[in-house]
DNA sequence: GCTATTTATATAACATGATATATAACATGT
DNA sequence: ACATGTTATATATCATGTTATATAAATAGC
């Protein structure tokens, strides 16, 4: 029975035998596995930041001021998100916040002196560290996973996945 | 300026612009969309079920009881939150829990009854059109990005990010 | 100018990942 | 038989996604 035991599980992968019909999950856990381990590579730049707020200093430092808004669209990310991660970066004053003077609801975030000194750092550093350990691990097809993807969040915009599935059911009807 | 905020950002994605050195937030982010797009489709099957849970049903009704510590080790995923899962699907009435005779500390998960029916019917139908509307969605490319995502985790199991970044540093150091 | 509607964002609440730890059961060694 | 070490899992805590909503500012329409 230990030899049951042993061999019923121990190195299956139930998300990789449903194959596309859990993509999201698989990919979902993929990510946040490879989070998990770039992120003691990106914290020996200190501060320590999570790996999921690096790119949006990255937005800032490509594209200066943005707003909450904004700055939730360029990552793709609701925008409590990301008010939540600005009052964190800017109690560790890697970014400042200021009000937007032709609209008073609008909130600008910024680099501060630190956080551009951070990003410069990060740009020959970590950064440049993380891709090329992911690029290693993706043994050559980066390019082509990348356009993949691409391709995918494409298609989501297009048309999302409900549609599809309906048009599904509708064949099944005929 | 509203010419110059539209043209900003409105259709930019800063993580798809770093490309690999962001793969894991992007494969996050992009894994949560397909399951939330995916979730009104499984739940047109009663009860609703999270979809990162149906693959935890999928694996009781292939393998039989399991215990928590198998189910996380088969999902990939860490046992406190299988614990919770189960005492949700528990919950509702799809799986049932009982101390394994042979080990006092084991719980043994498994599908009831109702679980059995819920599962036989997702294979016929839900299951099968969110499979179809992946697929549709991956416009062919499907079984090749599953196969660079198996190359991937094969990777990190045979050789941590952590280590392939610390032999670039090596290289710098030379 | 006033009213109704829309918009930007903070805030609240919740779901779902994780790590850490306490507790009990089991295994090992003397 | 007893002490020590290991293991399985529940529980606590935290981080990070989300949706919903309240509030204030701006816009649109009359």
């Amino acid at each position: 029975m230990i030899y049951n035991m042993l061999n019923k599980n121990s190195s299956e992968d139930t998300l990789r035998s449903l194959g596309l019909m859990t993509l999201g999950s698989r990919l979902k856990r993929l990510g946040e596995r490879l989070q998990a381990e770039v992120q003691p590579i990106l914290s020996e730049l200190a501060p320590p930041v999570a790996a999921g707020q690096h790119p949006l200093l990255a937005a800032l430092s490509k594209h200066g001021a943005l707003t909450v808004g904004e700055l939730a669209a360029l990552l793709g990310v609701a925008q409590p998100g990301i008010t939540r991660a600005v009052g964190q970066l800017a109690g560790i004053g890697l970014v400042a916040v200021t009000t937007a003077a032709e609209d008073g609801r609008r909130r600008l975030v910024s680099l501060s002196p630190d956080g551009v000194a951070f990003v410069a750092a990060a740009r020959e550093g970590v950064w440049l560290r993380v891709e090329k350990a992911v690029a290693d691990l993706c043994a050559g097809f980066g390019d082509e996973l990348l356009a993949h993807i691409g391709s995918i969040e494409d298609g989501l915009a297009r048309k999302p996945l409900t549609a599809r599935a309906v048009e599904e059911r509708q064949d099944d009807l005929a």
